[in-house]
DNA sequence: TACTACGTTTAGTAAATACTAAACGTAGTA
DNA sequence: TACTACGTTTAGTATTTACTAAACGTAGTA
């Protein structure tokens, strides 16, 4: 006995709900996403409200914020009042959107607090103990070269869909 | 005037707080690193409510967690019976123990819940109609082979320590 | 044995968040 | 103009989470 699509569908978007979750989304984005991008048309948004089970409130704001970061596309269609959404299917180019869009919030704002403390300690702030302020900078200077290796490899992702995945390969055979 | 060396610890660890909540975890357990961090010897666990303005309760539960995904160590002195932490500089070697860690968790659950809707597409299942079939078989498919590049280049990142930085700015390089 | 100095656990709390239900705004239509 | 079919916004709610305060457990010490 093999499964049906609806129950099928349905923990697939169990599933894509989970991963929104664990990635400090909304569970609905997830949802919505999984409805979308399981269906090979656009849908409008009370076709959205009755596939995921949520209300037409949810749904609106969700399917919005799905936008914002590029993972969903909005249209509309001639002599239709209706607004229809389509999942985007290149997932690096929402990665880089994501990316974007993250970067100007809390956390870059927390990144640049931090080399910010750097600054201030090669411009000589801090100056108690010149063992302890040279204890201090090789410590916040290591953090921040860490960081910036992180973010380098961050917009390496984003950058993957463009290079393809022979590139891909190459790198990951020279990590290996 | 510049900034005095208490002052400027107090703001890398309130950034340190803020990265900590972005990624998910309490912002305690950033400040307790960022303590640890700039800390050239172990501290004892009153030294950490101390400088971090958390209550005992607090510190124990958060500096475990830390040590459990291995940004700080704990050790004891012989005749002495408290606990001293002290901060992991490989950051690494910490992502490396961080996505171990949480790779036994939700977000590999629902990975693999993913893959499975996945497996049973292949084996067959949901077959209702034969191109609503392929549709569901191509779209699975794709959002796996992203997942499964997401997860190669994490690893990368995690083995990065080992290669040392050389090697990073050949992959760099490649990648631009 | 009682005492002391620790770390841990628990009960309760405050704040953030994502949702529901329903009111609202608005653009086309009779 | 009133009506209808939409999407959006708001008020309220349930849940989660990280914290505090305090009780608790425990191993060394007098």
């Amino acid at each position: 006995m093999t499964t049906d699509t609806q129950t099928l569908k349905q923990e697939f978007i169990e599933g894509l709900s989970g991963i929104s979750a664990f990635w400090g989304f909304p569970k609905g984005m997830g949802a919505l996403f999984a409805v979308l991008y399981l269906s090979p048309d656009p849908l409008p948004l009370d076709e959205l409200v009755e596939q995921s089970g949520l209300t037409k409130g949810a749904v609106s704001t969700n399917v919005r914020a799905l936008a914002r970061i590029g993972l969903v596309h909005r249209s509309t269609r001639l002599g239709d009042r209706k607004d229809y959404y389509e999942a985007e299917t290149n997932f690096y180019k929402s990665v880089r959107s994501i990316l974007k869009e993250r970067q100007n919030t809390e956390f870059d704002r927390a990144v640049a607090s931090v080399k910010e403390t750097l600054s201030k300690l090669e411009a000589g702030a801090g100056s108690s103990d010149p063992a302890e302020q040279a204890f201090l900078l090789e410590r916040v200077r290591a953090l921040q070269s860490f960081f910036d290796a992180l973010d380098s490899l961050f917009s390496a992702i984003s950058r993957l869909d463009s290079l393809g995945f022979g590139t891909i390969q190459t790198v990951l055979n020279i990590l290996k």
